[in-house]
DNA sequence: GACAGATAGATAGCGGCGCTATCTGCTATC
DNA sequence: GATAGCAGATAGCGCCGCTATCTATCTGTC
C-alpha cells in the first residue's frame, strides 16, 4: 500500500499523513527504495486511531505521539499508558491557591477513602477533579459537592463497564489500545448520553418540551 | 471598583479583561467619564464564570460568548441557553458517509426510543452520539454498544442528580447560569470521577498496583 | 526507453485562537 | 503639576494543525 492508497483509504490528505510520520504518530512505512515506502494495515488502523484521537477525543497531537509512543513500546507498562492517555484528557492546569482548592482537595481526599478507591492524591485525575471543584466553589457552587456521591456512582458504574468490555471482548494484543480507544472516545459518547439525558431529564421536570415529546424548537 | 482592582481581584490580567471585553464576553463597565469605568460584582462573577468555561471547560472563546449572550437574554428562552451551552461541549463535526455512521445512526435512534428519552435525532448531542460510535465502529469495536446501556443508566443518573441539585440548591434568577456551569464543569468532573474510578476498577481487575494501593510509579 | 504521474523528504507558510504589547489621549490622586 | 492609572484602538506573538511547494527519485505504461 503507498501513500496515496492510504490517503484513499482513511480520507486523511497525503500531506497530512506525512505531517503525522514527521511528528512521529505514524510509524514510517517499509522503504522499497531509498524513496519509495509502502504501509500496510497496521498503518490504516494507526491513521483512523490517530483521526479519532484528534476529531472525537479532542486531543492535541502532541499528546497522542506520547500515548502511541507509550502503546508501541515493547515493555508495556499497561498502567504507564493508560496515564499517559488519561493524563491528556483533563484541563490544561491551571494553579490556584486559596481556600477552595484547599477544600476541594479535602473534599476528594475524602471522597476516595470513603469509596475505597486506590488511588492517591498525585493522579492527575484528583488534580483534575480537585480543580473543577475549586472552580465551581468560586463561582458559588461549594454545595455542588453534595451531588458527588450520585456521580462517583455514576462513574464506577462506568468503569466497571469498561473494564468488563475490554476483558471480554478483546485479544490481548490489542487490549491496551481499546483501553486507550475507550478511555478516550467512551469519554465523547457518555457526555453525548448526558446532553441527551438531560435533556429528557428537564422535559420530565420542566415539561420544557411538553410530556408526549413533541418537538417544540 | 476599577479595572485594576477587577484583575487583581480575579487574577486575570488587565489586557486580557480589556480583550474579554471587545469580544463581548463580558459587559462595558459603567462609564464615569470618557474614559473611565467602574466595574461591579457582577463583572466579577462573571470574569470567574468565563475563566472556568475556559480553563475547566475547555470552551473556545467565541462559544462562550455566544452562550454567555444566550443568558444575558432578557427573554430567556431555558433550552435555548442550554442547548447554546451544550453545544459547544461536542468535539468538531467530522463528516462521514459510511456505512459506520449509518449503523451508528441507528443505534442512537434504538437507544432513544427505548429509553423513551424526549428527544429529537437533530439534538447535536446525538449527533456527538453518532459520531462517536461510528468513530469506535471504525476502529473495531464496533460492540462497544453492548455497553451502551450501562453507559446510559449511569448518564440518566448523573442528569437526574444535576436536575435536582439545580432545582433544590439555586434562586431562580441564577437557574440558567447554573445548569451551563453544572452542564459544562460537571462534564470536567465527571470525567475525572471515571478516570479515578478506572483506576480503582484496574487495580481490582488486574492488580497493577496492589491490592493494597500501595504507589508503583 | 521515454514519459506521465506518484513518492520521499525537506522547508516554508497559513489560518485560527487566546492572548499580549504598545500607543494615544484622557483622568484620578497626591 | 507630577505620577499613576485608565479607555479604546491597533498590531503583533506563540502555539497548533495542517498545507503548499520544491527537488530528486521511482513506478507503471506505452
Amino acid at each position: 500500500m503507498r501513500i496515496g492508497e492510504l490517503s484513499r483509504a482513511t480520507g486523511v490528505p497525503v500531506p497530512t499523513i506525512k505531517y503525522y510520520l514527521r511528528e512521529g504518530l505514524l510509524p514510517p512505512g517499509e522503504l522499497t527504495s531509498p524513496n519509495q515506502a509502502t504501509y500496510g494495515e497496521a498503518h490504516e488502523r494507526r491513521l483512523r486511531l490517530i483521526r479519532a484521537l484528534l476529531d472525537v477525543g479532542g486531543m492535541k497531537v502532541a499528546d497522542i505521539a506520547d500515548v502511541l509512543t507509550a502503546l508501541d513500546d515493547p515493555v508495556r507498562p499497561l498502567h504507564k499508558v493508560l496515564g499517559a492517555a488519561a493524563d491528556r484528557l483533563g484541563a490544561a492546569r491551571v494553579e490556584h491557591d486559596d481556600t477552595e482548592s484547599a477544600a476541594a482537595q479535602e473534599v476528594v481526599a475524602d471522597l476516595v477513602s470513603r469509596r475505597g478507591w486506590r488511588t492517591h492524591d498525585s493522579d492527575p485525575a484528583a488534580t483534575d477533579l480537585t480543580t473543577a471543584l475549586a472552580a465551581m466553589a468560586r463561582l458559588g457552587h461549594g454545595a455542588f459537592v453534595e451531588v458527588l456521591d450520585d456521580y462517583a456512582d455514576a462513574a464506577e458504574r462506568v468503569a466497571r463497564a469498561d473494564l468488563g468490555y475490554v476483558d471480554r471482548r478483546v485479544s490481548v494484543e490489542h487490549m491496551v489500545e481499546s483501553v486507550v480507544i475507550g478511555t478516550v472516545l467512551g469519554e465523547a459518547v457518555f457526555s453525548a448520553l448526558r446532553r441527551l439525558a438531560h435533556v429528557d431529564a428537564s422535559a420530565k421536570l420542566y415539561g420544557t418540551e411538553g410530556p408526549q415529546g413533541r418537538k417544540t424548537s
